[in-house]
DNA sequence: GCATTCATGTAAAAGGTTACATGATTGG
DNA sequence: CCAATCATGTAACCTTTTACATGAATGC
């Protein structure tokens, strides 16, 4: 159940309303998990009756802003700290390499090059969010920039990975040789 | 539905029944896509009802040996070429970096520290299985060598970012600078 | 003979997406 | 006044996980 422990991470960041929650998702935490507002709601009556989180104010619109209660900072912690990563892996243009083997070896070739493309506009993307956040010293800030840092790690070794896979694909050497 | 489609990615390699394809999910391209057998086998149910694959043959203990029609594979390749991969992220790991300002910045190290272990042993693992495995020149071959090239850059950034950022975690600089 | 592996399934519950629905407030 | 944004929700559907269930063949 990680919705409810990224709705507990992000407000531990501050108090905010379910349409808050919403946003927030799609941009920082939202590299890691998304979802909509048809979940958060729902979810967000759990938390409360479950004492996780409780209504602190409430605003124009029928707004309700939420703030997490002491158990709900606790379950946060012992979630970190005792539950072992579900390292489910569950990746889509992963699975696809698999089996490009059946197409064309052009078209194949074709496909891992625009890979190659998403991947470097993603980092270009990072590289500019980095560049835009005026981070400071705050324990959020920090280790939202070492999350940030994962991701331009990851996409440049991915862009990276998807040019040298694009020019492997259609040569047909019986054996491929590695960049390392 | 991505399960469709890893299915009919794994029998593009050859027949196979429900049992076969559970366990080949668990191994090469369950790296990308896992599903247990109790999704498998409805599943393979409703590919056949659509006409993307056919019961090849029936063995012992009720087995059925499922092969991929022409549609089936003209519906793969479809996939593969016209639609655009789901980039949708979903990655718990990633996702308990954000909130580790919430604990104790030597608890936070040493998660991180715990994080750069799983990666490193995730990469021998995969050198491990890139040495064990024959690999021949077929088009299967060729892209499964390529999919797991992805998995040994991938898994070599992680463990080399966890490391980082373990050392970053508890350093109360006030600005963090990256290794590139 | 017995344990293990092979082999298939059903059903309930949980998690997630899409479509539908409503209305208040703000900014131009 | 009108469009955009804010703000919350329900319901149907689809996907995934977990629990339960059964029995045949194989190897020792």
């Amino acid at each position: 159940m990680s919705l409810r422990h990224a709705l507990l991470g992000l407000l531990s960041d501050g108090e905010a309303s379910g349409y808050d929650l919403a946003k927030r998702m799609d941009s920082s935490a939202g590299f890691a998990w998304s979802a909509s507002h048809t979940q958060i709601y729902p979810e967000l009556v759990r938390m409360a009756d479950a004492g996780l989180v409780e209504v602190a104010a409430e605003g124009p619109r029928g707004r309700k802003e939420y703030r997490l209660t002491g158990e709900g900072l606790a379950e946060l912690r012992r979630w970190l700290t005792d539950e072992p990563p579900d390292r489910n892996r569950r990746d889509e243009s992963l699975l696809r390499v698999f089996f490009l083997g059946v197409l064309e070896p052009r078209e194949a070739g074709r496909l891992l090059e625009e890979e190659g493309r998403q991947w470097a506009a993603m980092h270009e993307r990072l590289v500019e969010l980095d560049a835009a956040i005026p981070w400071d010293a705050s324990p959020s800030d920090r280790f939202g920039r070492i999350a940030l840092e994962r991701g331009l790690r990851h996409s440049a070794a991915m862009a990276e990975w998807a040019r040298w896979a694009a020019q492997h694909a259609a040569t047909p050497a019986p054996r491929l040789r590695t960049s390392r």
